[in-house]
DNA sequence: CCTTGACTTAGAGCACGCTCGAACCCCTAG
DNA sequence: CTAGGGGTTCGAGCGTGCTCTAAGTCAAGG
């Protein structure tokens, strides 16, 4: 898949995907003999991984920490689910915060 | 009460309330003889709705909008109404969309 | 008096996450 | 064989929301 397909499959633009390639957050992606990016269908799991954490409000370097973690192999795997936990922690805090501000509105716009 | 009382109050900092004062977000604030800005406490409720509306996302534009509606008076009620409305949607699909990634988050790290 | 420290203004700078432009290359269909 | 529509790299620019600096004013305590 040439990156045209994969942004359109993703929902990301080609320049963002290049941008994350370059900042590590994608691999360095296969190129075929014209130089273009060849990719396999199976990162499309890991950008919906990156979606839902950027969703949740995950900074890029935490995204890069991981991504190094994984890189590295089942060795980190401990480490990579604290990080998550932390980030679970982070979420549901948010989530809180924002339906106590849901009951603020309720009230204001009744 | 003066700037960086009301900072202490609010969590915001002096830069920040003098910023949003320029661009409108804070009423312009009464100055005492010595040029500096002297606010009454109930300037607090009106920040206390901007942190809210922050914390759920909405923007800063957003929030001038609001704020001017708001200063013409009685008649705009509806129209504010019709704001908070549409933002408490888009806070309650970001919820939902949060707790989605919570269960994706769950499993993987189980 | 003098120092201290909070205040004033105008405007520059920063962090984040893209987003886009320039200049070029390469494949395919008409 | 050429036009079109992909793709490539590098690097500049942008939108949001602050954050900070510089240079100066002012009031109060020692």
């Amino acid at each position: 898949m040439k990156i045209g397909e994969l942004a359109k499959r993703s929902g990301l633009t080609a320049h963002t995907i290049r941008y994350y390639e370059r900042i590590g957050l994608l691999p360095y992606a296969d190129r075929d003999r014209s130089n273009q990016r060849d990719y396999d269908a199976s990162i499309m799991i890991w950008i919906e991984f990156l979606g839902r954490m950027k969703t949740t409000g995950m900074p890029i370097r935490e995204m890069l920490r991981y991504a190094s973690l994984r890189a590295r192999g089942v060795a980190t795997a401990a480490e990579r689910r604290e990080l998550l936990e932390r980030h679970r922690g982070h979420v549901r805090k948010h989530v809180a915060e924002l339906q106590a501000c849901l009951l603020v509105l309720d009230s204001k716009i009744a």
